[in-house]
DNA sequence: CATATCTATTTTACTAGTAAACTATTTGGT
DNA sequence: ACCAAATAGTTTACTAGTAAAATAGATATG
C-alpha cells in the first residue's frame, strides 16, 4: 500500500512525530486527532450552510435544542446542550429574541429562572434547516455503509459514556 | 435494556428529535453528533492541562505543527494544519515569538514567503508538554481495547478521506 | 523592460466567547 | 421572621478569531 496516497492529515502527522521524535508512542492521535479534525471540517461546512439562513453554528444549536425539547428549557439547560458559557446563552438568547425566534418566559416557582421556547417562527426555521442540517452530516458519512455507521455510532457511545462530564 | 440510563448525550438529542419530530430520519447525528460533542469536551480538557505551560490549544498546536515538521514551514502550511485563519497564525505566532518559542525567517528564493521554526526553547516545551498531551488523549480512550482503538481509527480515516478539502 | 496581475503575509476593524463581578431571588439555620 | 449563604442569570471587560483591506514581492505579457 502506499503510504502517501493513503494517508490523511492524521497519517501525516504521525509519520512526522515518528520521525522527530521516534521514541514516543504516538499512536493515541489516531483517533482523538481525527474526532478533532472531522469534528471542525464539518462544523465549518455547517457554518457556511447555515449562513442562507442568517443564524450562526451556536444559535442553530440553541434553536434545535429547543425544538426537539417537549416543554421550555432553563438557561442553564441550554447551557449545557450547547457546550459554551452561561454569558454566550445570554448573548445567543438575546440575539434570537431579538429577531423573534425565541421567547424567554419567567417560572413562577422560582424567579431567578428563565425559561426559553421557540416562538412559531423558530419552529419554522428549525423545520425548513434542520433537513438540509441532516443532508450534510448523511453526505459527510456517504464513504460509510450502514454497518460501518453503525459501528461506528457504537464505538463512540462507548468513548462518550467515559468523557461525558456526569457520564 | 433500559433507555435512558445507558444513554449519552447524543441518545437523550435523538430521543427527543423522535418524539418531536417523528417523521424525520434523525439516525445521521448518531455519528457526526458523537464526534462534535467529543471533540468539544477533550478541546476543553487539553486546554486545561496546557494552562500549566502558559499556551492556548491553539498555540501549541502550532508549536506541535513545527516540532514534528523536519524543515521549517510556512505560514500558510502552518495555517492549513491548524484550520485557522491566516490571520490567527499571524498572531499565534507573535505571541509564541514574543516568548521566544518561535522565530521566524526569511525565505531567500522568495521575499513574500515567512518561515517559521522552533526556537531551543520552543522545543524543550514541546518536549515536555506533548507526552501530557498523549497522556489525555490516551486516558479519553480508556475505555476501548487496542482492537476497538485500531477499528475506530480505521472508521474515522474512511470518513476522513471524503471530508478533508483535498481528499 | 514596464507594468498589470497574481500571491503570501500582515494589519485593521469587527464579532463571538469567556471569566469574573453583579443583581435578583431562594433557601436554610437560628 | 430574619439574615447569611447559595443559586440563576446577566453584565462587563477582555481575549481570540475572522474577513477584507493593505503591503510587499514575484511573474507574465505585450
Amino acid at each position: 500500500m502506499d503510504f502517501e496516497s493513503a494517508g490523511d492529515f492524521v497519517d501525516r502527522a504521525r509519520a512526522g512525530w515518528e520521525r522527530a521524535r521516534p521514541a514516543l508512542d504516538v499512536s493515541g492521535i489516531e483517533v482523538m486527532g481525527r474526532i478533532s479534525r472531522i469534528g471542525a471540517l464539518a462544523s465549518q461546512r455547517v457554518e457556511r450552510d447555515l449562513a442562507a439562513a442568517a443564524v450562526s453554528r451556536a444559535e442553530f444549536d440553541v434553536l434545535c435544542t429547543l425544538a426537539r425539547s417537549d416543554r421550555p428549557l432553563r438557561a442553564s439547560e441550554v447551557t449545557a446542550a450547547t457546550m459554551l458559557s452561561g454569558a454566550s446563552t445570554t448573548k445567543n438568547v438575546d440575539r434570537l429574541a431579538r429577531r423573534g425566534l425565541v421567547e424567554r418566559l419567567p417560572w413562577e416557582r422560582d424567579g431567578r429562572v428563565v425559561l426559553m421556547r421557540l416562538t412559531p417562527l423558530g419552529v419554522e426555521l428549525v423545520n425548513r434547516e434542520f433537513p438540509h442540517f441532516l443532508d450534510r452530516e448523511r453526505e459527510l458519512l456517504a464513504g460509510l455503509d450502514a454497518g460501518e455507521k453503525a459501528q461506528l455510532a457504537a464505538l463512540l457511545r462507548k468513548v462518550s459514556a467515559r468523557v461525558e462530564p456526569a457520564g
